[in-house]
DNA sequence: TTGCTGAGAAAGGCACCTTC
DNA sequence: GAAGGTGCCTTTCTCAGCAA
């Protein structure tokens, strides 16, 4: 039986334990973060359902166990987690047991041949890529105010785009950052917005704008259009001929994009405007690399967007007049609404913003 | 203010159990 | 047999209290 001086003692340490954080055995884990991670998980399971949450039961919640359960959805089973985070089977049911405890819902489905998470399972993942992108994001933030010159930055943008404009600013940012590190990603615009910016593995995209459903929880910022021109390099017959039109060229060999794309049903549709038949496709493709070396040759010729030949990359590209304006597309800046900008993405963006000046004129 | 101490909480491992 | 769950244990960490 303690004395009762030490029964006042451990009451009061209890009373002062309430007042306080727990202790999670996590130093890396620091008030600031806890804090910011018990309002976002309020804030997801507020749209979860009706749910009793009160400030006790969100201050047990961990990024340690957010981390481990993410895990254990990843790999299929708690065994195959606990194998790759390097710690024991019962470690990792120990701790999912205690999370759907402090929740007072089951997160996970438990099966003879592994886990599933449940609806309950999924918003908390859902929340939990949030939360940590943030974060990440922080942290970022943080290098970038220490060391301007140097940070990561993830960029996604159209085959076209990566062939012109965006090499031209990632330049000049590095000319200003030398220690940037950027990571680019090509896909068509849909892809960009669905698979890479909602699942944060870019911070932002370069893409037509037109194609991008407009979605609450994207910004889309059109700078200009980008033209899609008929173009050649310097070698080909008809770059020094003068009064020409699209009937002279049909015949040439062309390089066209794959036929149920977009911008192939745009350039038909010019032609047709024309009063011609589509040219013949020598060579289908969404290849700028192989597009390049073919125009090289100088035979052939190809619809391509303005930004491509006002940039200084790839080949020397130039635009043959044939009395046409080209074919508008719209194209601009995608990023993430709510979600706290990476620093040097807003570098990225003025930087993009600036070089788009001249091709938005007229727009 | 600093360093030490002790209590309590949390994390995680081992052995074993249960379920499919 | 494979997977998750449970009980018991040890280790580690945090923090209040206290003395110098």
């Amino acid at each position: 039986m303690p004395s009762s001086r030490v029964r006042a003692r451990r009451g009061r340490i209890a009373r002062r334990r309430k007042r306080t954080i727990p202790n999670h055995n996590d130093s890396r884990t620091t008030y600031n973060e806890h804090f910011y991670f018990v309002l976002r998980l309020s804030r997801i399971f507020m749209r979860a359902g009706p749910m009793d949450l009160d400030d006790r039961t969100l201050r047990r919640l961990k990024l340690s166990d957010l981390r481990l359960f993410h895990a254990v959805v990843q790999w299929g089973g708690m065994a195959k987690a606990a194998a790759h985070l390097h710690i024991s089977q019962p470690a990792v049911s120990k701790a999912i047991a205690t999370l759907e405890q402090t929740l007072g819902v089951r997160l996970l489905e438990r099966h003879s041949q592994g886990v599933e998470p449940t609806q309950f399972g999924r918003a908390l993942l859902k929340g939990g890529i949030a939360v940590f992108d943030e974060l990440k994001q922080s942290v970022k933030e943080i290098a970038f105010l220490a060391d301007p010159t140097a940070g990561e930055l993830r960029v996604g943008c159209t085959e076209p785009l990566a062939a012109g404009l965006v090499p031209t600013v990632i330049d000049r940012i590095l000319r200003e950052h030398p220690r940037v590190v950027f990571h680019v990603v090509t896909a068509d615009p849909a892809t960009l917005m669905e698979r890479e910016l909602r699942a944060r593995n870019i911070d932002v995209a370069i893409a037509p704008t037109a194609e991008i459903i407009s979605a609450a929880d994207v910004d889309v910022e059109t700078l200009f259009d980008d033209r899609q021109v008929v173009m050649a390099v310097p070698q080909n017959k008809w770059f020094r001929r003068r009064n020409i039109t699209l009937a002279d060229l049909v015949h040439e060999p062309w390089i066209l994009p794959p036929a149920d794309s977009v911008i192939r049903a745009s350039i038909i549709e010019v032609f047709r405007t024309s009063g011609l038949a589509p040219p013949r496709n020598h060579v289908v493709t969404f290849s700028i690399t192989l597009c390049y070396q073919l125009m090289a040759s100088g035979r052939f010729l190809a619809m391509l967007p303005l930004s491509m030949a006002r940039s200084h990359g790839g080949l020397p590209l130039k635009i043959l007049d044939v009395g046409l304006r080209g074919i508008p597309r719209p194209t601009g800046i995608i990023t993430l609404k709510k979600r706290t900008p990476n620093p040097l993405a807003r570098v990225f963006t003025s930087s993009v913003r600036e070089l788009a000046k001249p091709l938005a004129r007229g727009r």
